[in-house]
DNA sequence: TAAGATATGAAAGTAATACTATTATTTTTG
DNA sequence: CAAAAATAATAGTATTACTTTCATATCTTA
């Protein structure tokens, strides 16, 4: 399995790169440093002259990999979420029950992440909660249209999708396959967001996960 | 109910402002036009200048309202959350059955938002559509905590306190009220964004209403 | 192994942003 | 009508988000 890993390579759309940060050293320490400043500074404060310094390497340098961190912040949360949607369908493709099927994805898309030593520089806890506090700036921007016209969030919606089949597979007649399916892409990381900062807004912490309450709410939702 | 509604003021945290954006002309000018704008171009592409320009004013004179574009975005935010919370309030209180009331609630939260002649320089369609758009940038940013602690967030954080009391009510065994109440909340405005942006995501549209999907979701949630 | 291609670095430049400060002018009000 | 308050005009600063140009290092392949 280690080696079966380590052969994989997450496919991200081409265009969010002007070069694969894959294919060179710089590319990944690149992405690998991005990762460390944007968890450290955030992404509003996050600058390619701030990441130039940090590895140091010129920010024009940086600016031949991506055009802008905008395009940076898509290429990461893709990478996250291919990552995720590779564990998706590892970790439910051999079942066979539709509702243990479903209970078992609903587990992969709540639980807390954990290191993956098959990508060494990429710090999937970190990566995951960037996504936690900035993956809406992803797509609440004015240009989000075209950009989902250009694929960019493809990735994201085939998990939706996935999702939304599975939940259809265990009750063809709930008619909000879809609805509940992306409430619990986006709510999962709300309710993290929420232990982060706004501990009175949610159930979730030391004692209730996440995979305890989506579970809930999905199988009670759909059982007639 | 006109008049009763014509002499209610939205009371937003003082600190989101300088200045009462309500106690003059031209800071109603401020308000009025800066959902438009921010409705036009994006939250990310708004600017005091460009703001100053629209209204005939200075910049140097909007910064006498708002210390910046991020204090404005919490005072529009806190603004509506107010508004909705009187809805709210205006809506459920007097309803004695508890599912009703709770059922009531979920309507009021999640129907589509129209004109409020009571506040005539506030367009409450368009603010709804930047709250859908833009409220998640009030709170994704290294700042929220401290902003937090200083209460900018405290009518949101009420309208959920209040929204889990009503599913307690209802159902005081149900053991995930907090957090089912934030996912209606949360997931109302991300179900609109949906229906805008990646209508495949959602059911929600021409047939289905938000309204009627989490009606089903709260309600199935906690029947036991 | 030399020549050419490619990758990276250094430096400088630009337009816009997000303010701040100062001073002038207009408006309000007592 | 005078003083105070509000607003406007102008200019200035530091930072951002790039772009451009040119130099240098390194890799490759004939």
């Amino acid at each position: 399995m280690k080696h079966l890993l380590q052969t994989i390579k997450i496919e991200v759309n081409n265009k969010t790169y002007v070069k694969d940060p894959e294919s060179s050293d710089l590319g990944k320490r690149i992405v690998e440093h991005s990762i460390l400043m944007i968890h450290e500074l955030g992404f509003d404060s996050f600058t390619f002259k701030k990441l130039g310094d940090k590895i140091g390497s010129n920010e024009s340098s940086i600016y031949r990999y991506f055009e802008n961190k905008h395009k940076l912040l898509l290429y990461l949360t893709s990478w996250y979420w291919g990552w995720l949607e590779y564990q998706f369908v590892f970790a439910t493709n051999s079942i066979s029950n539709p509702a243990e099927k479903l209970q078992k994805a609903i587990e992969v898309i709540s639980k807390p992440v954990v290191l993956d030593a098959s990508f060494s520089h990429i710090n999937e806890v970190l990566l995951n909660d960037i996504i936690i506090n900035e993956y809406s700036k992803s797509y609440l921007t004015k240009e989000v249209d075209n950009e989902n016209k250009e694929g960019y969030f493809e990735i994201y919606k085939r998990m939706v999708m996935r999702m939304k089949e599975m939940i259809t597979e265990v009750s063809p007649e709930y008619p909000f396959a879809a609805s509940l399916a992306s409430t619990v892409l986006e709510g999962t990381l709300h309710q993290y967001f929420l232990v982060q900062h706004f501990p009175s807004l949610t159930d979730c912490g030391d004692e209730v996960t996440p995979t305890e309450y989506f579970t809930d709410l999905v199988f009670k939702s759909i059982d007639k």
